[in-house]
RNA sequence: GGAGGCGUCGCCUAGUCCGGUCUAUGGCGCCCGCCUGCUAAGCGGGUUUGGGGCUACAACCCCAUCGAGGGUUCAAAUCCCUCCGCCUCCGCCA
């Protein structure tokens, strides 16, 4: 949620924001709209409401007779002042679906218009060069017994699949790998639940455009998550946080789901596009004038996960059409796929300013009362994009994978992935 | 799943049976001041959060806030209902 404030004293800043994403600013109008008529509600309540309390007052001290006659001329005032509150709720809710509708206006870096027109802004290492026809990930995973994606399908449907032997090594010293990283960088370690409530959903703004994508249990207000950023952001959710704690950084580990709706036919090949991955996310509460630098300091841990990884890759400033509802800036990381012959995302890091803390309300103490903490998000290690990037960047001409130095510890020392015999 | 208990403005706590100066008590902590070689003690004052009005975004005034939401009533921390959370016991279970 923007500030209602910035809206009241800015609204052209607001209505030039929409239009760097491409949207519409009549909810610009709309909320403007729905913010003076909460006002004049309100204000009309609680003139009704005071006079209604004092003459309660008077009520509770008259005797006999004139109790009586006051308490039939109070009657009525109360009728009103539930009219009047009925209509204060109402503009309120208003009000709140209004500015709810509007997204993080984008840092003014951020480039403007939509997924294409995003900005590299560095590119680390050499394209890999085979000298033989590289292996995808699928033929590689098959080879080495890694995964098993007839029978993911076979148990799950489409956009499932098992990590087996191998892979399921590998899986885990990914996951273990990336959380002593975090645990190095002062993280705090977590493990996450990945079944939330809609507050938390809402809150980080998962319920608006993208709810489509969003697993919901039935019957109960319950949602899988597709990120372990939402738990995170919930988690300190009604608090006012220690400014002495600040940055709060977690690391948390958990399943992610997603329902692709709108992807169908997009890379359904293999465990690049699935309902179903894990991931270790990194997550920063810190304030609005820190956020910028933090925001920094997340891109270049995620730099360090893809530099062990001994990956070829690119670093992109995404447009401000693709951020999402509640990012303000976002900054991806995308690997060379060899059998792609592309850059494809495999992190992403967001700084959503006080915009999610602000739906969830979570603040800390400023110099003239509370303000709204910045939160930030940015992927470490999600499971798959990662393995498929190393085992295509790291094959051999036998179908056997050489294992990054980094990861080697991880696996027990081992150097070289050879295939099943 | 069954039975019972509990939830008060940072922490603890009074108030809830019997609705009305509750405009929520007291203690601890914290902040400001006084006193004091310094510190401590002592003394005085302040200390929930959100919103609205007015404004210099101050001061001030007002409204809401006793786990959440509804209801009864002229009036609800207090009575009724629903939900949530925590604790104890029983049952079941990785």
């Amino acid at each position: 949620m923007i500030d209602p404030r910035l809206l009241r004293d800015d609204p052209d800043r607001v209505r030039a924001a929409q239009a760097k994403r491409g949207l519409s600013d009549d909810v610009v109008d709309r909320a403007l709209a729905a913010d003076s008529a909460r006002r004049q509600a309100i204000a009309d309540f609680e003139a009704k409401r005071a006079e209604q309390k004092a003459s309660g007052a008077r009520v509770a001290k008259a005797q006999g007779e004139e109790k009586q006659a006051l308490l039939a001329q109070v009657k009525e005032l109360a009728a009103g002042v539930k009219e009047a509150e009925a209509a204060r709720n109402a503009a309120e809710a208003e009000w709140d679906e209004a500015i709810r509708a509007i997204p993080n206006p984008a840092a003014d870096e951020a480039p403007a218009g939509g997924e294409d027109d995003f900005v590299v802004l560095e590119t680390i290492g050499t394209k890999p060069e085979f000298d033989f026809e590289p292996r995808d990930h699928v033929e590689l995973g098959a080879m080495l017994g890694a995964f098993d994606l007839e029978r993911g399908a076979k148990v799950s449907g489409s956009r499932f699949y098992f990590y087996t032997g191998i892979g399921a090594r590998l899986h885990r010293a990914l996951v273990n790998m990336a959380m002593d990283m975090a645990h190095a960088n002062g993280f705090t370690e977590v493990v996450a639940p990945a079944l939330v409530k809609s507050r938390a959903m809402e809150g980080t703004g998962f319920l608006g455009q993208a709810a489509d994508d969003v697993y919901r249990i039935e019957g109960q207000d319950l949602y899988l998550v597709g990120t372990s950023e939402v738990p995170l952001a919930a988690y300190h959710s009604d608090e006012i946080l220690d400014g002495a704690q600040l940055p709060l950084r977690y690391a948390a580990f958990s399943s992610c789901f997603r329902k692709e709706a709108g992807s169908h036919g997009k890379d359904t090949r293999g465990i690049f596009r699935v309902h179903w991955f894990d991931k270790v996310e990194m997550f920063v509460y810190t304030t609005v004038e820190e956020s910028y630098a933090e925001h920094q300091r997340l891109l270049a841990w995620e730099k360090e996960f893809m530099d062990a990884l001994e990956l070829h890759y690119r670093v992109i400033d995404v447009a401000a059409g693709d951020l999402g509802t509640s990012a303000q800036r976002k900054f991806d990381c995308e690997a060379w796929i060899a059998s792609q012959g592309r850059f494809r995302e495999l992190t992403s890091t967001s700084n959503c300013t006080d915009f999610q803390s602000r739906r969830l309300d979570i603040r800390t103490r400023g110099e003239s009362g509370t303000v709204n903490v910045a939160t930030l998000n940015g992927t470490l290690c999600s499971t798959n994009r990662p393995m498929i990037a190393l085992l295509e960047t790291h094959q051999n001409e036998d179908g056997s994978v050489t294992v990054p130095q980094a990861l080697r510890p991880y696996l027990g020392g081992l150097e070289l992935i050879k295939p099943l015999a």
